[in-house]
DNA sequence: TTATTATAGTCAATAAAAGTCAAAAATCAA
DNA sequence: TTGATTTTTGACTTTTATTGACTATAATAA
């Protein structure tokens, strides 16, 4: 694959991540955008589209003085992210309201979203449940 | 039969698949456009006529700067594995014969098991595909 | 306390791709 | 030939990346 400078600058914190004690580093982010010679927004975009809860990370910083970015790469017991499983159903009542389908219908969607991927890491239902939800929006077409 | 510009580009892209490392090839599709001499959208059809899943391909994309196209032949494996996808596809149609669901709730499963997962990993979707039909079998009870 | 300095964040403009869709053209089959 | 199917084209859309000017916040020095 091609590499993108962000694609880059991702690959590099994650080799930082995974070869640390506690899966997380932290980072000046201008010092990193210096690294690889580019604006420091740059490493601002790169952590809000690589580095999200939907992909398993959480991040955290400070402004000022001393400033940071500290990345912590989540696992499955750090369940708090709910977001897209809500979303979806949210979405599925939607529909229904709207008659786009019937309440059966609504049912049987809410109750393989809540229940068939129990089990499944967090990231990996985050993408399930964005893909699914992605999917009813174009099966209503 | 006289080869049209899509036939040749199939061919091109085929003999570079064969001869990659791994059956895969990565491309720019405006790129290859420019090497046939024709506008890019003529890639995006050849892709859909002639590399889909049905066929035995895998592409996958990226848009904007440092975009991609790349294209995957799926080994017999993988094919295999497609098992999965074929059985759910099947139980479904037996729920539906048998009146556990109505025709369009079969309908949308099946829209939603043959579009919402493409582009994920081969055994990924092996267990979606596995973990849905658990479900629904609970959901019948 | 206040001013200064050192950080990081936000947002919008621009660019660089690929995707969509439907009309027009070409080809094929009856 | 003619009607159907496939191919070709291009205008328009969407997505992703990059940049920089401006804003917000925290630590430190005066």
């Amino acid at each position: 694959m091609k590499k993108s400078l962000a694609d880059k600058i991702e690959e590099y914190l994650k080799v930082l991540i995974e070869r640390s004690e506690n899966r997380q580093v932290e980072i000046q982010r201008s010092e990193l955008a210096e690294t690889f010679d580019c604006v420091p927004s740059q490493v601002t975009y790169v952590l809000s589209t690589r580095f999200t809860e939907e992909t398993g990370y959480l991040t955290e910083s400070r402004r000022g003085g001393k400033g940071y970015v500290k990345i912590t790469r989540l696992d499955d017991s750090d369940l708090k992210s709910d977001t897209f499983r809500r979303e979806l159903i949210s979405f599925i009542d939607e529909m229904r309201d709207k008659k786009n389908i019937s309440s059966k219908e609504a049912e049987m969607l809410k109750f393989l979203t809540n229940y068939a991927f129990q089990g499944f890491a967090v990231e990996e239902k985050n993408r399930i449940f964005k893909a699914l939800k992605k999917a009813l929006e174009n099966y209503l077409l």
